[in-house]
DNA sequence: ATCTCTTGACAATGATCATTGTCAAGTGTT
DNA sequence: AACACTTGACAATGATCATTGTCAAGAGAT
């Protein structure tokens, strides 16, 4: 059997042993909107590479101090390697970093056209 | 006499009553780079743009429960309008977004340029 | 010269936050 | 059928945060 990163295979209960956190801890994550579980007869799933995003989030909030809240909305702009400070090895080899570039990107864009077309107070 | 929008005139006695604030709180956003204060002989002066951008962090971090650390943050990349959701009408009448936006153009290139070339994660 | 205000730095406050504990009910597993 | 786990929702916990209180020293104002 050949198990990929993006497999959710890991119960709520065996995810939240691993990351040393209260099964409720993740749900309440899943609430914020700061992951995205898969659910099977109900039942959460998690990925390995599910595992390490909220690793990524748990470093944001305890060691850079930024609540959920703002965390929230920081995701929605800013790529978390960027608030991270990642090394280049570590986002080279980073899932996330690739998903996050492309949403970055969007922003950029997104960003720029609503400045240029959509407002009058420059230019 | 004309007093301008962008004048520093007002002591930090004036401006945290102006504000009901301590002035002591006024100090740490400073500290925190909240917010940049002119100062004469070593003492603090306000202008009265300085208080509607000190009224500005106020309402984010009160009302949108983002703490400072996360705040100072995201105001390098986000422009304080869009995370309060500001209606047009009061942008189109803030000094802050005219700012504001200058600094998302650069952030928003920046990050194209970040992503384009630097990267090589997709392309 | 006296009064008033500001300075930075100590600690304390009250409130809020992230996380956890617990519960009964329900569902998969063996 | 019996066990183990998960579900959502109640509240409680411990820690942290934003803000304030207070202090002596120093400087501007009248």
């Amino acid at each position: 059997m050949n198990i990929k990163e993006q497999d959710p295979v890991l119960s709520i209960g065996v995810a939240s042993s691993i990351l040393q956190v209260h099964p409720r801890t993740l749900r309440i994550y899943e609430k914020w909107g700061l992951i995205q579980t898969h659910k099977k007869y109900g039942r959460r799933l998690f990925s390995s590479q599910d595992l390490s995003w909220i690793q990524c989030l748990r470093s944001l909030i305890h060691e850079r101090n930024i609540n959920i809240e703002a965390l929230k909305l920081l995701l929605d702009y800013v790529p978390c390697w960027k608030i991270k400070n990642c090394s280049d090895d570590i986002r080279k080899n980073c899932q996330k970093a690739k998903n996050d570039i492309k949403k970055c990107k969007d922003f950029a864009q997104k960003l720029c056209k609503q400045c240029c077309q959509n407002c009058n107070l420059i230019n």
